[in-house]
DNA sequence: TCAAAAGTGTTTGACCTACACCCATGG
DNA sequence: CCATGGGTGTAGGTCAAACACTTTTGA
């Protein structure tokens, strides 16, 4: 098609109209921990390619919006879930970070579809229980929670690779990141955050080597308030992120 | 422009007509070493967005192709370099990566463009010198070797910007993963290796550290032969890599 | 006063840093 | 035989794993 010489070189003698464009999408994995799990927010779909199939929530990216890739990804994720999306004091928005594009020509059957693929880590405090159904029941609607680590079989197009990179990466950077944090409220105490590292980890920790760890990394507050309510036991003093200690 | 509700929620009732795509494009960028730096391939502009600015080389998608992002990429390297792709025995191909997928509405003023960025590292003694010119002299032509860390004033679109990303993610990346060798030739000397990572990390290490550090992550075969020909001082023996170790 | 969960301290060993020394070659 | 670069060994500090112990609460 094209006679190349030009074209590889250069992206400046191009004409809009000569060439068949793909279609971009950018889709969003919502994760987040319910009851010591890692969960995906997937919708099923209810049309033709894949129908019946769970699928991580996207869309087609629309030009006329004049909208970054992030913007678009960070709109989805609101637009799926009803979070809070405001920024309460002190902490940081909603963690979206781009994880990678995927373009293989036969990976949508109707046309080639090029999908960048944005991750969300969200404290489950922070979802409107309404909209979204937390449980394990099943339910016939839109999204529903369901293990990050052992998606359904059915999942369209390549979503299960999707989740599958998603895995890893989160996996990855837990370490030398402060990613976990974005899957607590505000206020958290260690057993919590522990539980976190845990969860991503798929092990067990020592509490003090953790704490020994946790603190050599990061700046915590200890707030006066402790946690009750849970009846035995010695209460635990609730946490504050700060940030990163440098280097 | 879309009434979401349903677009947002699913990719199915779709029809490719009713919207207008974005173009996509495929970047590579090169990264060698060449007499103590990390060097990029970049070309001049000939065209007008940018006319004269330096730009990182690639090209608009071809959907004809039926071919996945990871081999247009690919292609563009041969295409732009004449590199010997064919996989010598025992080595592994060209290392390419996705480095990142970049989509701003405002970066190419001619229509809405993005551009899935992958980053190539090859050892300099792969190119055929005579189709890039590898001195400093300057040239009018097509594409020339210019300093990763310290790229021309003058880029064309957010190129800079990918530049910095492309250069935070080698580094990021040297440290743990393999990623090194593959600036160097099938047979090279501990000198050689350790020059890598010191271009990279931009700092100076000490022999003896370095190499208890390599030989802990990666199995190396030490070769029976030496480099000679530099004259002065004990020759060096010739290493190949081999692979990294477990865990 | 006992169980359960939170919180702390200490020993051990692995690994990194720094530096000193030995080896092989060309002039 | 000496300058130059290649190659090796080791003492000391830092940090993480493992484990034992203390504290605070509810029942």
């Amino acid at each position: 098609m094209s006679k190349n010489g030009e074209l590889k070189e250069d992206l400046s003698n191009y004409d809009p109209r000569e060439y068949d464009d793909p279609s971009v999408t950018t889709d969003i994995i919502i994760v987040t921990i319910i009851k010591n799990d890692l969960k995906v927010l997937l919708i099923k779909r209810k049309h033709h390619p894949f129908k019946g199939c769970r699928a991580v929530p996207g869309g087609f990216l629309d030009v006329g919006r004049e909208e970054s890739l992030d913007d678009t990804a960070a709109r989805e994720l609101v637009e799926e879930t009803n979070i809070i999306a405001s920024v309460p004091e002190g902490k940081s928005a909603i963690y979206i970070e781009q994880l990678k594009t995927y373009g293989e020509p036969d990976r949508d059957p109707r046309k080639r579809v090029i999908t960048v693929a944005y991750y969300a880590l969200v404290p489950f405090s922070a979802f409107d229980k309404q909209v979204i159904e937390a449980g394990d029941d099943a339910e016939e609607g839109s999204a529903k929670w369901l293990f990050l680590k052992s998606p359904p079989k059915n999942m369209a197009f390549d979503h299960k690779k999707i989740l599958k990179d998603t895995l890893e990466r989160i996996r990855g950077k837990v370490s030398y990141t402060d990613i976990a944090f974005n899957l607590l409220p505000e206020k958290f105490t260690w057993t919590e955050l522990q539980n976190v590292y845990e969860i991503i980890l798929g092990k067990r920790l020592l509490r003090s080597n953790f704490r020994r760890k946790i603190k050599s990394m990061y700046i915590l507050k200890e707030l006066k308030e402790t946690k009750k309510g849970k009846g035995v036991g010695r209460p635990s003093v609730l946490l504050k992120y700060v940030r990163m200690k440098k280097l």
